[in-house]
RNA sequence: GGGCGCGUAGCUCAGCGGAAGAGCUCCCGGUUUACACCCGGGCGGUCGGCGGUUCGAAUCCGUCCGCGCCCACCA
């Protein structure tokens, strides 16, 4: 038979096969509507809401492991609530993902030898829309094939138009508080994407430069000897207008507020003295260059030295009025070093490592440029959002992951949102002819004639930073909005805690206004989980060639294994490692929970989950049911606690180690007693225990426990089941005891059994003596000894503890494998290896040997010597075995 | 230069004041009627070093060594 998903079974086959069952089944789930959130369920006051909006993936992506492990724990915790009775809401979507989307499909444009220019700006924008509804979204499916609960009848893009007045209204509000402005600024310019760039979008890693010194100034300008500056950036004296010291610095002061003559372009520049200079790097003096570095326009605006731009937009030199016009950055570099040392100004070069900013889209060197842009001015904003944190209106979890964000937003910098790309949400803003400037809200008319639009669009991450809210139909009040903001919690990985996180928190409690007036948070818990690292513990990434494809992995074990063995490892805000090994290990423990499901229904299980019969419960039984409530309480607060892994690692236990290993063992034997009553009553433990476990397993591994609670139970769907519930029954500590006493006794037996080697499968007469019957029964049950009939061949005994005292067993050890005859034949094999080592060593050793010897013999020799010693090494190891088996 | 964190079995990691643990790996045995995607047994660790607090420290404090991550306008 097989499994369908569509109809419930009530018998499962041999073996589970989750490829074959978890796509159908998802497709049920659908079908039912089990995921869609309702507000007015909330609203009316019949189920507290909890929602979580999922991280919009780009629509460019796809399924990375890393999103594999942010879904699994969103899903975990929104089946977990769904299950407690709350009304859930997980709201799917993709983000635009700006300069991601409009380069793969300038990319495709480049293969016919094309830019997005031959086609203009409209004509582009269709074919990126085109692209996103033919190639973009592939994560979409494959989020289904995780398994993901989310509501799509609720999925957003941050393009919707819903989303893009949003954008506006935001952008107007802003603008109209005066905390978004235009300006002239160095800001991080991108020379291959040719936009400018965020900070957060620039990624400094240490390069190999070279720290170059350089004399300006001589005898001709009357200062002597000038001034040595050093620079790693040679070419960007083209524009400098100045050079700094620090003001009390003895070396310099007789220059300050004198000219010197610029190498190369000849012009006079001033010294002035800044704090800002460390009179302890290099010779104390620096070059200033207003337009190509942050600090250097600082103190060009403080000591009015005007910035001079020696770059176009595509790093070339250009209104420099030198020679190098037209020079690419790298060669006018070393042309203009070249032309400096031919003038003898080079004072010294040396290899130096300095941090280099790079476009974390492109990889390019960023250039620091003087550029017109738009900005956000942050401080009130990531005031708010520092604020929110400090007060606990939103927690940060785990709390070591706060200094960070606060780190951030009490640092932050003014947020550059102008790009220069035309993928995006345009900025809302229109220029007259003679200079005006209007912005314009989503529901007012633009300017005509006599007026343009500002070409450039928003960051990616001013659209991202809505979310929240603007999922929920921000700017209107929306049924949902009232339901469900703020969001319950936002799980992400630590890494994304500024790029999204700071903003989110900045515009939720800019635009939404608390219950109670104060400032609304986006979400209560910010719930950070680390990165999944390989299975060495490193990062992954393409140049190292360590990256793993979940899907892969769900292909070939399953959702379910991913899952669990994503959620097993996650402990919060750390990273974990993850390998195909350990999936298989995951595989595995689904496979074992079908198993002992299965085990239960050809008992009669399935038949019996509804309420227990008290009074024929054995000690075995009392002890499960115990343990059962333990965990269910163990699991629910660790849920609440976030605490992924530890709660799946506490029910991976509980099953194997304990209801498999132990309970499912006893049962057994309870089964088989003959006493119906205790028979009957240990079905009604197994399918009682069944169903909590696979209640509380199902967060983490939906496909299989829905297909073994199903079976089980006849029910419709685990995903609507309550919760896990405990007993209330007050614990046995008799009960445990029992249970405790059998495993010591039953452990102590089995090693015995090893040592005396007694074949695990063959039945041994044995005799007990002293302790409880009932648990020397039960123990020899386990360890397949049965009652001794007449005196034994052969015996040989061992005395266990136990609370009842201790245990005499006398066991027939007849039927034990002949170990010293084994032992003889190892040892005299062992003889020979070692005879034949010492002989190849001597031969080896003799010079005159060696030296007649053809090498074949000689490597002959050495080959046989070999052997010898993985011999010796192998014999060694058996008969260590043996020896202390017989002690 | 700031901030956070980590060094526990071969590997990846839990444990964070009261008798050293898990998964994977390794070795031995096994056709045990749920499961070989399994069962049973076993090897393996001066819990980075050194001091201190404590009746007791992997667990707290100090210090040193090694490693990682994040932030930062060190030319």
């Amino acid at each position: 038979m097989t499994l369908s998903a569509s109809t419930p079974d009530r018998e499962l086959p041999a073996q589970y096969d989750p490829a074959a069952v978890e796509v159908p089944l998802y497709q049920r789930w659908l079908a039912a509507g089990y995921f869609g959130a309702d507000p007015a369920r909330v609203l009316s006051g019949e189920r507290k809401p909890f929602s979580i909006v999922l991280p919009p993936p780009n629509v460019t992506g796809n399924l990375h492991v890393g999103h594999a492990l942010d879904h699994t724990l969103m899903d975990v915790l929104a089946r977990w609530h769904r299950m407690s009775g709350d009304e859930v809401l997980w709201l799917p979507g993709m983000d635009h993902a700006g300069i991601a989307t409009q380069n793969v499909v300038e990319r495709q444009l480049a293969v016919d030898g094309k830019t997005r220019h031959d086609f203009g700006r409209d004509l582009f924008v269709q074919k990126v829309w085109d692209w996103k509804h033919e190639s973009g979204g592939a994560i979409l499916g494959q989020m289904k094939r995780l398994g993901d609960s989310v509501d799509w009848s609720r999925e957003r893009f941050t393009l919707d138009d819903g989303l893009s007045a949003a954008v506006q209204t935001i952008f107007k509000k802003l603008y109209d508080d005066g905390l978004i402005y235009r300006a002239e600024r160095i800001i991080n310019w991108c020379p291959g994407c040719l936009t400018a760039l965020s900070d957060i979008e620039v990624e400094h890693q240490d390069d190999l430069g070279e720290l170059v010194s350089i004399r300006y100034g001589d005898d001709a300008d009357g200062t002597g000897d000038g001034i040595v500056v050093a620079t790693t950036r040679v070419e960007t004296m083209l524009g400098d207008t100045g050079i700094a010291v620090h003001p009390d610095d003895g070396r310099y002061a007789h220059l300050v507020g004198r000219t010197l003559t610029l190498p190369i372009a000849g012009r006079q520049i001033p010294v002035v003295a800044d704090s800002h200079v460390d009179p302890t790097f290099g010779t104390g003096a620096v070059k200033v260059t207003p337009a190509h570095d942050p600090n250097d326009f600082e103190i060009g605006r403080r000591h009015g030295l005007l910035p001079i731009t020696i770059l176009t937009e595509d790093n070339h030199i250009d209104g420099t009025g030198t020679a190098f016009d037209g020079l690419g950055l790298l060669n006018a570099r070393s042309a203009v070093k070249e032309e400096l040392r031919r003038q003898g100004r080079i004072v010294a070069e040396k290899p130096y490592t300095h941090s280099v900013g790079h476009c974390s889209r492109s990889g390019d060197v960023i250039e620091p440029r003087l550029s017109l842009q738009w900005f956000v001015r942050v401080a009130p904003l990531a005031k708010a959002a520092g604020d929110a944190v400090r007060e606990g209106r939103t927690v940060i979890h785990p709390p070591e992951l706060a200094p960070r964000y606060f780190d951030w937003v009490d640092n932050m910098h003014d947020w550059t949102i102008s790009r220069q790309l035309w993928w995006g949400h345009r900025i809302p803003v229109w220029y007259s002819t003679d200079g005006e400037i209007r912005c314009v809200g989503p529901d007012e008319e633009p300017p005509g004639d006599g007026w343009v639009q500002d070409p450039d669009v928003l960051d990616t991450w001013f659209s991202s930073g809505l979310w929240p809210f603007s999922t929920m139909g921000w700017p209107d009040r929306t049924d949902v909005l009232d339901a469900f903001y703020p969001t319950s919690v936002l799980v992400t990985g630590y890494d994304i805690l500024f790029f999204w996180v700071a903003r989110m928190m900045m515009f939720g409690t800019y635009a939404l206004p608390a219950a109670d007036g104060g400032p609304g948070v986006p979400f209560r818990t910010v719930a950070l989980h680390g990165l999944v690292r390989d299975q060495f513990g490193k990062k992954m990434s393409k140049s190292r060639g360590n990256v793993v494809d979940p899907l892969a992995w769900i292909e070939e074990f399953g959702a379910d294994a991913v899952r669990f063995t994503l959620a097993r490892g996650a402990n919060p805000g750390t990273d974990q490692a993850i390998a195909g090994e350990w999936v298989a290990g995951a595989r595995n423990f689904c496979s074992k929970l079908f198993n002992a499901t299965r085990f239960a229904m050809l008992n009669g299980g399935a038949l019996a989950t509804g309420p227990i019969e008290p009074a024929a419960l054995t000690a075995a039984d009392r002890w499960v049911l115990d343990r059962l409530d333990e965990v269910i309480g163990q699991t629910t607060a660790l849920l609440e606690d976030f605490q992924f892994g530890k709660a799946a690692e506490g029910l991976y236990h509980f099953a194997w180690d304990e209801f498999c290993d132990w309970y499912l063992e006893l049962a057994k034997a309870q089964l088989q007693s003959g006493d119906e009553e205790v028979a009957d009553t240990t079905r009604s433990v197994l399918g009682r225990v069944l169903d909590s476990l696979l209640k509380l397993l199902h967060p983490f591994i939906p496909f299989v426990t829905e297909t073994l609670w199903t079976a089980l139970t006849g029910g419709e769907s685990l995903v609507i089941s309550p919760w896990a519930t405990v007993s209330g029954r007050t614990s046995d500590h008799v009960a445990a005891q029992w249970v405790s006493d059998v495993q010591a006794l039953v452990t102590e037996i089995r090693r015995f059994r090893s040592d005396q080697g007694l074949p695990p499968g063959r039945r041994v007469p044995a005799r007990f003596s002293g302790g409880s019957a009932s648990v020397n029964a039960a123990a020899a049950s386990l360890t397949r000894l049965t009652p001794a009939e007449a005196g034994f061949s052969a015996t040989a005994s061992l005395v266990a503890a136990s609370s009842a005292g201790p245990v005499d067993v006398e066991v027939d050890t007849s039927s034990a494998v002949d170990k010293p005859a084994e032992i003889a034949r190892l040892e005299k094999d062992l003889a020979i290896a070692t005879k034949e080592i010492a002989a190849a060593e001597e031969k080896l050793g003799n010079a005159a040997f060696l030296g007649k010897a053809p090498e074949p013999v000689v490597a002959k020799i050495r080959n046989r010597s070999d052997r010898a010693r993985a011999d010796v090494q192998r014999l060694t190891v058996r008969l260590t075995d043996l020896r202390k088996d017989r002690t």
